[in-house]
DNA sequence: GCCCAGGTGTCTG
DNA sequence: CAGACACATGGG
């Protein structure tokens, strides 16, 4: 029989909103959902955990599918769990701070959705570069490709999971082995360069996650070649528990508000500040919700 | 065929 | 320092 623990969820969650965002495109390979059950394999004391979560509309169940595990292990899956659903946030304070007519409607709306995080800073920074500027569903195409060549995996009852590549398997690779997964030149030096920093100890994340400052993390990320200040706010909002970064420059959230608002054309950048000037603290969260409202 | 896509680095005046 | 431009390929 699996192991199944239980998560206290906050009070402001919606399990299904979250999993409308979670479950966006079928091509995602870093997880998988069926019968609305989210199935991910992560690694914890170096050693592949698979989880089933659910839902029972009171608790969060998370079942460990691949084995016993020790209780230390079931602890960190706990906490790694509540990190992803973003449970840290109060969300409380979000829904009270916000009183203006775009992104209000949102909020009764999308009632309960929390950032999906990503728990790791290499896997998030890659995906930033990934996905920029190419469509999500090419995007998603690329990112399956490389994990799918450089990621771990684990084959569970006929179906496949992986954990991301580590930054020492793509450190040393040649620009020529992403380009035949058809990266471009660009994205393949980016990637690899990311890899190397890592590797290098230019980046530590250990070390940013202390900070936990915005304005440093923002410095760091943004020194590293083909992280510009669009892929360090997504980064940062992605996988710190930090809810100021907005990628300004996003074409989601200006479709969203082009949408909203019933523009004929996208916003400027100057008319999206203005308005963001009112979400100050929680701009993040009102860059997810406006990508949420895309998936309507 | 054309425009756009969850941008960034580099060059130019 | 703002603005133009190359990059490079799939999706609609």
């Amino acid at each position: 029989m699996n192991e199944k623990v239980s998560i206290n969820v906050p009070k402001e969650f919606s399990y299904d909103e979250c999993m409308v965002y979670i479950n966006r495109c079928q091509l995602e390979c870093m997880h998988r959902v069926s019968n609305g059950e989210l199935y991910k394999l992560i690694s914890l004391d170096n050693q592949p955990v698979l989880l089933k979560i659910g839902f029972d509309g009171n608790k969060l169940s998370v079942i460990f599918l691949n084995g016993h595990f020790n209780k230390g292990i079931k602890g960190k899956a706990i906490k790694y769990v509540q990190y992803m659903f973003d449970f840290g946030t109060n969300l409380s304070e979000f829904y009270e701070s916000i009183d203006d007519e775009v992104l209000k409607p949102l909020l009764d709306k999308y009632y309960g959705l929390r950032i999906f995080k990503i728990n790791h800073l290499f896997e998030a920074l890659c995906w930033s570069v990934i996905g920029q500027q190419i469509n999500l569903k090419f995007a998603y195409t690329l990112k399956k490709r490389f994990v799918e060549k450089y990621g771990e995996g684990l084959n569970f009852d006929g179906k496949d999971y992986w954990l991301f590549p580590k930054p020492d398997a793509i450190a040393d690779l040649d620009i020529d082995d992403l380009r035949v997964l058809q990266f471009t030149q660009r994205k393949a030096e980016y990637i690899i360069g990311l890899a190397k920093c890592f590797v290098d100890g230019i980046i530590k994340e250990e070390e940013l996650r202390e900070s936990n400052n915005y304005g440093y993390i923002v410095d760091k990320l943004t020194a590293i070649r083909g992280i510009g200040k669009w892929s360090a706010d997504y980064t940062i909002m992605k996988c710190f528990p930090i809810n100021c970064a907005f990628p300004i420059a996003d074409v989601g959230i200006h479709n969203a508000l082009k949408n909203i608002l019933k523009l004929d054309k996208k916003p400027s950048i100057a008319e999206i500040e203005a308005m963001a000037k009112q979400w100050k603290g929680w701009e993040s969260y009102a860059a997810f919700y406006l990508w949420r409202s895309l998936y309507d």
